[in-house]
DNA sequence: AAGAATATACTACAATCGTAGAAGAAAGTC
DNA sequence: GACTTTCTTCTACGATTGTAGTATATTCTT
């Protein structure tokens, strides 16, 4: 079962990958993933699963046997990862906090005007209900 | 001269740290760099040279000589190394989209009652004034 | 000019990441 | 039960990252 873990552990890019897959429906096997995967990628199968042993050694992804086949879950919930993913960004490029970034998101990103009137909603939405 | 590079370049965590500190004033000298890193970063001089070296091989920051000593200075502007985080965030962990990064950030990431306001106040102002 | 201080260039080396082949074990098929 | 398919485990190998030592060149200082 999944239980939010501490550790700040960082995800690489492909891991993204593997988990996105994951997160999407699980218990999986290695098989199932790399159906799953972003028709883009192309990675051999035993790819695939040397990713997956280091994320069951990094504890990320828990792997059990069924028959002498692995099915992976993993240990970490999507936004947990995307919780440290997003500070480890504030960390290194906005001053390891949450204004800056709010405030490149508003004012140098240029949001479309649908983008920000969605977002005001979602914010008033908040502001209100609690 | 800064320009903005097209290259969908990636900085490592070491490297955030040195562009942070040259981006604060530039042109600079490995000297005065080592100075304005963060006190809890302790690195060799040299550490710091090689990272700069390849930097600049990266095409991320210019290198010039004035008598033995090499200033640096920045290849790219912090908008866009930032962007460019944000973007690769945005791929892995959030769809691609930034629709879901910003509920993200409202939703999930509990926003103190002080900071969205901050934040209406900001989207606010950028819907009149344009 | 000799010695001290500083800077550069080159080399190194372990850890992690991306990618995958080879060999062997298990299971499904005829 | 022999053959084929599917998995697993091991090993490998180049690229990048973090970290720094050594040796050499340059420049100050007296």
């Amino acid at each position: 079962m999944i239980v939010e873990g501490e550790g700040l552990m960082r995800l690489s890019e492909s891991e993204w990958q593997i988990m996105n897959a994951l997160w999407q429906r699980y218990p999986a096997s290695a098989r199932e993933l790399i159906e799953r995967l972003p028709k883009n990628i192309n990675w051999a199968y035993t790819t695939l699963k040397t990713m997956l042993t280091r994320l069951v050694a990094k504890n990320v992804v828990s792997e059990r046997k069924r028959a002498n086949t692995s099915i992976y879950e993993p240990l970490i919930t999507r936004s947990k990862a995307r919780r440290n993913a997003l500070q480890s960004l504030m960390d290194q490029a906005f001053d390891g906090a949450m204004g800056p970034l709010m405030h490149f998101l508003i004012e140098d990103q240029k949001l479309s005007k649908k983008q920000r009137q969605e977002l005001l909603q979602l914010l008033q939405n908040e502001n209100s209900e609690k």
